[in-house]
DNA sequence: ACTGTAATGGACTCTTTGTACGTTTATTGA
DNA sequence: TCAATAAACGTACAAAGAGTCCATTACAGT
């Protein structure tokens, strides 16, 4: 009896498949507990004897999508590492994860009505960026695309962001506007190896940061 | 007859308080058409003659702030430039624009449920970043919060996903995990100034990239 | 075969949505 | 200032969905 009664697993099973189906094809939003049940072969009522809502029953979903997500990042942190190997490998099993999963990940991601505004906000941004770049001679021959730089800039600032506004601001916003500038110039190393600051950065204020870490 | 009548401004003016005002105290998807006009002093069936849905009316209030979010990159991209100080002061303002409007960004951020999952899925990652760093020697002595740069780097991570799928996956996930491992280590100035690579990326493997762009 | 529990098949209340329409009030321009 | 116009009011209505309830039926474990 320690293991789920195999009736309560079809079920669960059911309404996950039914949900994942219905989102693949219209707007989640849109979706009723009817919609799902309906599909599932079963009854409304029953929908509540297992789940309190929808939100509940999609988490359980992303749950374990996310879950393979992280796996990459599992591997061992042996301190002999070459740091650039490292994170390419676990990149890479990451986007190998998302392509067998990408339906999935653009419900997660993208499809959403608010995830929409992020997006908006992010191709905004990115948009802003790569305007940036067009006007810049020397910027003409870039290494990365100019979508995907830009993209990238624009990605960083909404997480750091994110994460202040999550954090209650615990750094002033020129702090952030340090941080964030440093980070998404000369990448996370320039937190691990700062001389490589000196290059590039003459113009850079002094760094008042590490007083309040 | 061009300018709006007064009554419209006024009323869709208090639409808009109202929405900000009850989103502020309860969650955004709880909150009724009846609760918005109540607030607002006015009959159900008015707001009906302005927006069709509770979503509508939120995007004219998101749209004016993240007008905003963006006025710091206008500066004009004089061709002497020092690149960082040129990020860093819209960055700077950007920052100050977000501390001044935090209770929007809030909502549009963090607050809503869906949004709420990939912050989920940032943090998920950015814990496990964090955990890799604090097993490696080398990351004892950080000039930047761990904290940061686990969350800067999970932001990368998901903001590369987003763009990659928003796109229909025009680069394979090698060619991604690339450009993301690169970008996220060492920032966008390794689009520009590709040397800067060779000083640290010995094991990373030959660029497949710009065969693409 | 017996027992406990899951799912069924209805039914019911309550809330919200979206629309309708005649009435009242505010705005504009002649 | 007054008439024409349009907005907002007040109220009502139908439709849909959420959430709960309960007696009945189906099924799994011992």
């Amino acid at each position: 009896m320690n293991e789920l009664d195999p009736r309560v697993r079809r079920t669960r099973q059911a309404l996950r498949e039914a949900l994942v189906a219905l989102i693949l094809e219209q707007n989640y939003d849109t979706i009723t507990i009817q919609d799902i049940t309906e599909r599932a072969g079963l009854r409304r009522a029953t929908f509540y004897l297992h789940y309190h809502d929808k939100e509940e029953l999609l988490l359980t979903i992303l749950q374990s999508a996310v879950d393979g997500l992280t796996g990459g990042m599992e591997a061992p942190p042996d301190t002999e590492c070459l740091m650039y190997e490292q994170v390419y490998h676990s990149d890479l099993k990451m986007f190998l994860h998302v392509e067998s999963n990408a339906s999935l990940y653009h419900i997660i991601l993208g499809r959403q009505e608010t995830n929409q505004i992020i997006q908006r906000v992010r191709m905004y941004i990115a948009a802003h960026i790569m305007q940036y770049f067009e006007h810049d001679p020397k910027m003409n021959a870039l290494s990365l695309p100019v979508e995907v730089v830009a993209n990238y800039m624009a990605g960083v600032k909404l997480a750091m962001i994110s994460w202040w506004l999550e954090k209650d601001m615990p750094y002033s916003p020129s702090q952030m506007a340090e941080m964030c500038a440093r980070l998404s110039l000369d990448g996370a190393l320039t937190a691990v190896l700062p001389e490589f600051r000196a290059n590039h950065l003459q113009g850079a204020p002094a760094s008042t940061v590490e007083t309040v870490a």
